[in-house]
DNA sequence: AGGCTAGGCGTACGCTGTACACCAGGTCAA
DNA sequence: TTGACCTGGTGTACAGCGTACGCCTAGCCT
């Protein structure tokens, strides 16, 4: 019963030592592995204990966005609006990698904290400090989309290696048989990215390569437009 | 106790009544409205018969999705590849947009149904139809994302009219001011893109105008690249 | 000394998905 | 005709979730 006995070694709880805790949760488990509960006890503190420093949970996770966004290193300047933006981009796609969770979580958020319109408003700046119209910037801005966050949507990323295990490897064989008579467009592009290996089709996607390619498509695109003094149609 | 009294007007269950009985739930109140126990009330069954005719709420989820996939109408044959991807994408907008919630659905959902993979199929096969290498196309799809099912990432889309409805003009004001000091960037194309009036800011996007911009701006890079003969580093 | 406040605790509520056992009605074979 | 079997709806129950509300204690300030 003496003062401060079964709380030793607990430092204060405080809004900083929440956030890095969920972090570290979701680092290790993903997001759906944050629950108040799980965080609680993590800090060795009741579920509600929390609430004393984050509103809700959507505030909760918005704080550890936030957190994510903070590891974007400011890059050296560049000679360029094209390559200051990518550096710019690829510097929170690290970020953004180092925490695997991150996507999910940021494409999952509704509001905008402080840090997420900064991010948003350091790009739309080296846009304009390169010279393109407002207009245009937001267009552009518009078309990267999630990629200002440093990745693209998932279109093909599987997770799947529950469940069944390897469902012999005649009936897998029949699968893919089927596979590439229903789907052979996939089948072709998907090949073409593993150079004729087709085993764990789409799989084997270069994901850096991939970002990388969209993300110039789209800078060229812009830049384009910019020199050939683009207007929008409605302005 | 006659035989069907108490089950009278009341069709059997079929997995078709249960997702159409679901996206009609999702018509009304998005997402967040399916809960297996909601769909069984609106059904006049008890939640647990469900699992009779879907394995689980995924695959609920993912029947759901198919079934908007399937409101895309096959375009006529288009002259090029340009302009038949055009309209294969735009008619899959035409479906999302007809159920708001399918977007949030869609980018949630995991696995690949049939459904799912005919859809990215056909766009595939529309750009090697056109002569584009399977390993251009295949980039070129990344580049798209999930732009194939004609919705962009929302960057700036908000739905917020929770909570406080009008904290005094005088402090909105003092907002405003301090949002300008600190995010000039993303005021400024805001602002370029409603005209000057900056009231609700970034809410006046035309989205159609805003994707079809990036579509083109895409589909553009990937003419180019065609035409000028790319192939990738890495092959 | 007395009150205020910040912060951790405990209980409880309503919601979620779903495992498991049960049971009625229909079909089919013996 | 009888009994087995399958299909599909029912009921109960569980573990987990976010969080509202009230209590209690320690420290600070007047």
């Amino acid at each position: 019963m003496a003062p401060g006995t079964d709380r030793a070694g607990r430092a204060p709880l405080s809004r900083g030592r929440v956030l890095h805790a969920a972090v570290e949760l979701a680092d290790e488990g993903g997001v759906e592995a944050v629950s108040m509960r799980a965080l609680a006890q993590r800090l060795g503190v009741v579920p509600m204990a929390l609430y004393k420093h984050v509103a809700s949970k959507d505030e909760l996770l918005d704080g550890m966005v936030d957190l994510v966004l903070a590891e974007i290193e400011n890059p050296d300047p560049a000679p360029d609006w094209r390559s200051a933006v990518r550096a710019r981009v690829l510097g929170a796609r690290r970020a953004v990698l180092h925490h695997r969770w991150a996507r999910k979580a940021i494409e999952s958020r509704t509001s905008r904290t402080a840090a997420v319109l900064g991010h948003m408003d350091a790009v739309a700046r080296l846009f304009l400090a390169g010279g393109l119209s407002p207009d245009l910037t937001h267009h552009v801005m518009h078309a990267l989309g999630n990629r200002i966050w440093g990745f693209s949507p998932e279109l093909f990323e599987e997770e799947s290696p529950t469940g069944a295990p390897a469902p012999h490897p005649e009936q897998q064989a029949a699968m893919a048989r089927e596979f590439a008579q229903r789907f052979p467009g996939i089948l072709a592009i998907a090949t073409a990215a593993t150079g004729g290996d087709l085993s764990g089709v789409g799989q084997g996607c270069d994901e850096d390569a991939e970002f990388e390619f969209a993300l110039d498509l789209l800078l060229d695109g812009a830049e384009r437009l910019h020199r050939s003094g683009w207007e929008s149609t409605n302005g």
